[in-house]
DNA sequence: GGAACTTATAAACATATGTTATAGTTTGGA
DNA sequence: TCCAAACTATAACATATGTTTATAAGTTCC
């Protein structure tokens, strides 16, 4: 509770999902990793690859997209630092997927085995690691209803709501605001909307006060009315603490 | 290989998705389950429940599906039997959608504490379960997909190419046949459409021989033309065997 | 065996969102 | 420092899908 955040972002990002046991921060620390940088838009795996490794994001913004037959785009999550976007890896033989970055991103690299390893010898590490898959699979749920459900006003603000959200509580939000290097284009891969669309619903945001934007960093002027505007609860994150009501 | 497909419905289930050996079949046939039967929209868990107990799908349909502030309906997957739905809420404290079986439906539960138990004895077991849960995500990635990025007839012929194969694979198809008891209103509800856009589309894969139904049975009359229409590519189902390219 | 309800079909009309095209603006690399 | 490429902003127009309403066809249940 009066914990100081960890400064290894991947522990840091599962303590606010699970309560870490000191035992459990020392395995989880140890685990060897090589790290790497991407730049945007070099996919880091890609639909059809058979990985070894899964990685952490350590910096940047990671997007998890499928194309369709006649070559649309849908991005289905995005990854922030800590994540761990394909840990599904671990337990999948291919990629259903690609991930590729938004905008220059280190990621580190962990062996399957070794993962595998540690998991079979330490069932809490396996809890951890578990739990943050199904709340993966409970981010996607909610998309699900996002993109099948809200207009696509709401929708865009739902998708901006979890981000910040998402990125307070591992601390990246500076200043009350979100760096998003996030094209128009991207944001329609992500909310199954058009470029052109997605720009009239920006400039509609901000016209209502909600969002004010300067280049690629989202400040949410009025949390509590993006929050009502999107329809957004964040019980579905699944964070330890509820500090997701706080003010942005 | 020339196994027989266990009377198990749940260990058949995971088979379909994972080679298991004689030992794990024995520790999954002795967990102690609790059957009840539940009628068509009689909810088995809600959103904000927080369960101690998971079902396996013993026969019939459900649904995952969450409701939006004003009140519309998403439903974010279907399961079978064999399926367990909320395997999830081992990990989680609240549910974050409920389940609605779609036509009666016999479940059994199976105690949290003692899924646990076996999951921190058998790795073996915990991989299997594990494995099941971030399957399920890539469903709902696929759902994204294609709630986001195909249009309604595709969306329509993807959803049914899904629910033939899962069916199959765990030998509910009977002569070429899939008892889908699935309203147009709840199908709009899984595909983000209207009643009526569902009832246009469906008359459209009618007419293009692709579909036939009798009541709520869905024909598959030319598998082909439907997987074309659909774009579907199985892959995502991470399914053992490629049996998902057999002629239903 | 029919009343009461739910579900499917249908048509007419409404609209949110898509498409295409063009002109500014920003950005990042040489 | 500047240029080419990428991105954002706008407008005009097109369309897939939603809404409303009505009726027919099934179901369920007393």
């Amino acid at each position: 509770m009066a914990q100081a955040p960890s400064s290894n972002i991947l522990i840091r990002k599962l303590q606010t999902i699970s309560e870490l046991a000191p035992s459990d921060i020392a395995l989880l620390g140890n685990i060897s990793i090589q790290e790497k940088e991407y730049h945007a838009n070099e996919d880091i795996l890609r639909e059809g690859d058979k990985p070894t490794l899964s990685f952490v994001v350590l910096d940047g913004l990671i997007g998890s997209t499928k194309l369709t037959g006649d070559g649309k785009r849908q991005i289905s999550s995005f990854f922030v630092p800590g994540d761990i976007p394909d840990l599904h890896g671990l337990h999948l033989s291919v990629m259903d997927s690609t991930f590729t970055p938004f905008m220059p991103t280190r990621v580190g690299f962990m062996r399957h085995d070794a993962l595998h390893d540690i998991c079979d010898q330490h069932p809490s590490i396996t809890r951890v690691f578990w739990r943050s898959t199904v709340i993966d699979a409970a981010i996607y749920r909610e998309w699900v209803t996002n993109v099948g459900r809200r207009d696509a006003y709401a929708r865009m603000a739902h998708l901006l709501c979890e981000l910040i959200v998402r990125l307070h509580s591992v601390g990246r939000i500076e200043d009350r605001v979100a760096h998003l290097p996030i094209t128009q284009a991207a944001l329609g891969d992500a909310l199954g909307l058009s470029t052109v669309h997605v720009n009239r619903v920006l400039q509609e945001l901000r016209r209502d006060g909600l969002i004010s934007t300067v280049g690629s960093r989202f400040h949410a002027t009025d949390w509590a009315g993006l929050v009502r505007a999107a329809d957004f609860d964040s019980t579905y994150l699944h964070q330890r603490a509820a500090q997701t009501g706080a003010d942005f």
